[in-house]
DNA sequence: CGAAATATGTCAACATGGCTGACATAAATG
DNA sequence: CATTTATGTCAGCCATGTTGACATATTTCG
């Protein structure tokens, strides 16, 4: 739990920046400096990141929108529509157009609500559910090389920065969402 | 140069989900375990890092995609399209709608080359300059904030973790240009 | 019970920012 | 001089976001 990280390794197989940037001071970022390095490395990784899954949904004729649709509620099965626009921050036109692809095509299925029957709950079927996970698995091998090479406890770290990077209203919200889905276990699909 | 990061310490001031991730193993990620956690923080945390951005452009009637074209402009100054084209990896006609904006509006100007009378090298302007500067500043408080939340040591392993989430091939491109741009110092505008 | 609130869906229209394809111009290059 | 290069531009399409107005079913409450 208590992790002692011993960064003085490199990465040690591209142009070292760090070089660089630790020689000017990059401790804590002189006041007024511009972080242009994380900047800029967000960038560049997001979009790869994001690329990963670009590729294979073009394959469906699927787009972001989908995928993020997907991944929420295989992540959260059961989940509610209002659940998926507020965690998704779109209206429920944008939801609309692309939840009615991925239920018409057999990926994402709704059923009433038990006690209450005017929600639509959300369920991935065994199709979704399988191409949310194939997404998932690329994105967790580009996260594992990258963890890897970075040396031991780089995922605690990473988790707590990226943590911290989130707004502090929505923080503890998005830390109950991720807690809350890794014990929803499959209740069915 | 060499940092030693103790981690122990913990961002103290939110729900905690690195107890139960960390008490169920996730050093190195479990093969065939997605990485949730760290898949789900960096949407979330990319979406408040760029929201920080969107709310300021919006006053100014401008989106993302002016947001990167000045930003890349400002950090590279006397920069070709061609090469703007190639980083942000759009057409040009994407390019060209926003460009022509940002020039038509003072934010941008382009300049023949010196050399190559056929080049449109391109410089912010003060007030391109200053737009840049605030939004960089944003995201910076933010990137500042985390850092120091999530400890010392922090820059260092999130600047090493977002180079190695980067695509291999590309790699080597980016740690280049975020060089270069921290060398090129106004030669002009 | 009946009125109001709630959960969801849908139609229409519009904006942003990607894309392809075709074509134009000026300048460099061989 | 012919070709290639750097850039711009017109026209139109697509994905995905937006607002506003309604429709329907169901629950909740006075």
């Amino acid at each position: 739990m208590a992790d002692i990280n011993v960064t003085a390794k490199t990465t040690g197989k591209t142009a070292d920046l760090t070089g660089r940037s630790s020689s000017s001071g990059s401790q804590s970022i002189a006041a007024g400096e511009p972080a242009w390095d994380i900047i800029e490395l967000l960038f560049f990784a997001y979009r790869d990141f994001v690329g990963d899954a670009d590729e294979v949904l073009a394959k469906f004729s699927f787009g972001r929108a989908h995928h993020r649709v997907l991944h929420f509620v295989n992540r959260n099965p059961g989940m509610k529509v209002a659940e998926l626009l507020d965690i998704l921050k779109i209206t429920k036109q944008s939801l609309g157009r692309v939840l009615k692809q991925l239920v018409d095509q057999g990926y994402v299925l709704q059923k009433e609500g038990a006690n209450d029957r005017r929600q639509r709950l959300l369920y991935v079927t065994s199709k979704g559910e399988a191409l949310a996970m194939k997404l998932a698995g690329l994105q967790t091998e580009r996260i594992a090389r990258a963890l890897k090479d970075t040396g031991p406890g780089t995922h605690d770290t990473a988790r707590r920065f990226l943590t911290a990077m989130l707004d502090a209203e929505g923080r503890d919200r998005v830390l109950r969402l991720i807690a809350r889905a890794d014990h929803a276990r499959r209740p069915r699909a």
